[in-house]
DNA sequence: ATGAAAGCGCTAACAA
DNA sequence: TTGTTAGCGCTTTCAT
């Protein structure tokens, strides 16, 4: 086993307070300091922040669960927060728990136990029982890119009714009318509020939203593949299509190369997020996207004002300082829960046709 | 606070060690168990896996060091080890240290000081010197996707050599003859394998590598844009190419679809992972594929034997079982360091001509 | 500025 | 089977 201060309190003939208080930062007579040092240096000696975690209660720790690591959206806001937190001492500790309702609840209690000292969470069921111990304990909790009406805690949205709306307005600027739609699931938070613009967007061009024009997927590779053949069966007329998540935009694609559909020739597309993808299609692909960074980083700093108590949350060096113009505040209740909504951006490409 | 073991103690009338008997599996007089039961429910106690970190110097966690999360190479294994990990009651840390060895280094101390159980690294760097620490704690590590003669641990690589090399092969056997390569960095291992593969792949068949037909990339978009820019400047005559990583199999293909050339009718192309990406292209691109979960399965599995203290490691349930006959197992020093090697896959697409 | 001592919530002897 | 007790390595009064 390493040293403890114990031993370099021995081995400095110093008192264990003395040793604390160097560690922490506090005052020490530099004579002092330099036997300490020494010991540290003799006796590899390393903190203990579990014993630390024991005696403090904080961990300080975050976990962080998520519906699938292996998904560029949540990925590249994982990366973000965890830096973010990490500069600020906090480790992460992270759990996918494949959009399933009870590896969701399994994880909320694996990570209780383990006494983090936050939670950032993007739910994949509805039920939030799990949360509930986090709130009893007065354990903050961010919620992201979800929204549930029975839980009081910070939330972190995107304007994804204003995103589809804005790409539907897009391709009528464009000239199309007959605009199909890829949604996601109908019990899922975000793929709701993209159906919702996609079909204000329509209504407020005089077009009434034809159910023919949209079809369902599950926010998979597959199910964007099946919605795209689905839409083209139905709908010969349709000159357009909006794809609302990333998934479908890539199993559409597929789909639309397999059939050989050229587009923007015969048909206009809109896809969602990872601008990667959207560049390395063929054509250049018209995305939406959304602001990943942006999102860690309003989870991560509601997070850290509650846990290092309302006091100022510095700013992350290297962070760019203003671009946060974007952020539309909304505040509940006083000093209680926060609701931020960000809006997303939209990356033009060459595959929506102007008729 | 929480209520704690004491409380359920007290609330009991029983002592100590009956509770912790009771929470550890041991046998509790069944009066005696529901009276536990109906305290812990009333009290709402939930175990401390901090104190008993603390007390039994074992955390039942795992960090993992990785260049860069947002990348599904890395993601894929990453969501693959935190199950199996996790389904054997390990939690896990996750450090993305973006590739820089400072970073990195930071992260060896941060998760040694939270004790961690054991690690799991892909290095960016090449000092190993962060890792001396565990090694000397004893605790194990499992490094994956590199190889470093100075350190002692567990390795768990890819066949990179032989995927190269049956790349070029297979563009060979389609009848090409100028093959170029879109290699990656000159320090990091896995680059110079597949660098090794392709020469040796090409000297197998009477052919000189030609150093004009190497173009170096930074496994980034951008870098491999470039240097798919640099190859066709350099080479008019080449009719094919392979691209050794994911990231810049996507640059050059945009640099092939913005500067018009079409593929395969004017190049063949074989590009590296992310068979979602290679099914979404224009045309289906064949690629070299890496066996992420296995190499996800192989490190934890390696992990969990050194921390189990070589007891059986339970497979995960819904593991399939007998895949792993394409796994060589090369023992360097009976029961001290392993190195296990996998074999890489190949996806056929339709963007290799036949000449 | 420094030391002594108590205790965070748990496990593990050892006794009973 | 169950209770008592002594720590794990640290922080934190309270003295000095």
């Amino acid at each position: 086993m390493g040293a403890t201060m114990k031993d370099i309190a021995k081995r400095t003939g110093l008192g264990l307070a003395t040793i604390s208080s160097y560690l922490n930062g506090g005052n020490v007579r530099e004579k002092n300091r330099i036997k300490i040092e020494e010991a540290i240096e003799e006796l590899h000696f390393e903190v203990n922040e579990v014993a630390r975690g024991l005696k403090t209660n904080r961990t300080k720790t975050i976990g962080i669960i998520i519906p699938e690591l292996n998904n560029i959206f949540f990925a590249e806001i994982i990366t973000e927060a965890e830096d973010i937190l990490r500069n600020h001492g906090y480790a992460t500790m992270i759990c996918d728990c494949r959009s399933d309702e009870k590896r969701e609840a399994e994880a909320e209690e694996f990570l209780f136990h383990r006494r983090v000292d936050g939670l950032i969470l993007m739910p994949a069921g509805n039920g939030a029982d799990g949360l509930s111990r986090f709130l009893r304990a007065g354990k903050p909790v961010v919620m992201i890119d979800r929204k549930m009406d029975q839980v009081d805690c910070d939330c972190v949205l995107v304007d994804n009714e204003g995103a589809a709306a804005e790409a539907v307005e897009r391709l009528y600027q464009a000239g199309h009318r007959k605009i199909g739609m890829i949604a996601g699931p109908s019990d899922v938070y975000t793929a709701k509020e993209r159906l919702k613009g996609y079909r204000s967007a329509l209504k407020k061009r005089g077009l009434e939203p034809e159910e023919s024009l949209v079809a369902r997927g599950d926010y998979t590779i597959a199910g964007g593949a099946r919605a795209m053949h689905q839409l083209k069966e139905q709908n010969a007329e349709m000159t357009a299509v909006f794809i609302s998540n990333y998934e479908m935009t890539v199993g559409a694609m597929m789909e639309i190369n397999d059939s050989g559909i050229s587009v923007p020739e015969e048909l206009s597309v809109i896809g969602f997020d990872n601008t990667d993808f959207a560049k390395a299609s063929v054509p250049r692909l018209s995305i939406v996207t959304q602001p990943t960074g942006e999102i860690a980083k309003c989870a991560a700093e509601l997070l850290l004002r509650k846990l290092e108590g309302e006091t100022e949350v510095r700013p992350v060096e290297g962070g760019t300082a203003e671009e946060s113009g974007e952020k539309q505040v909304k505040r509940r209740e006083a000093g209680k829960s926060e609701t931020v909504k960000l809006k997303t951006g939209f990356v033009e490409g060459r595959s929506v046709k102007q008729l």
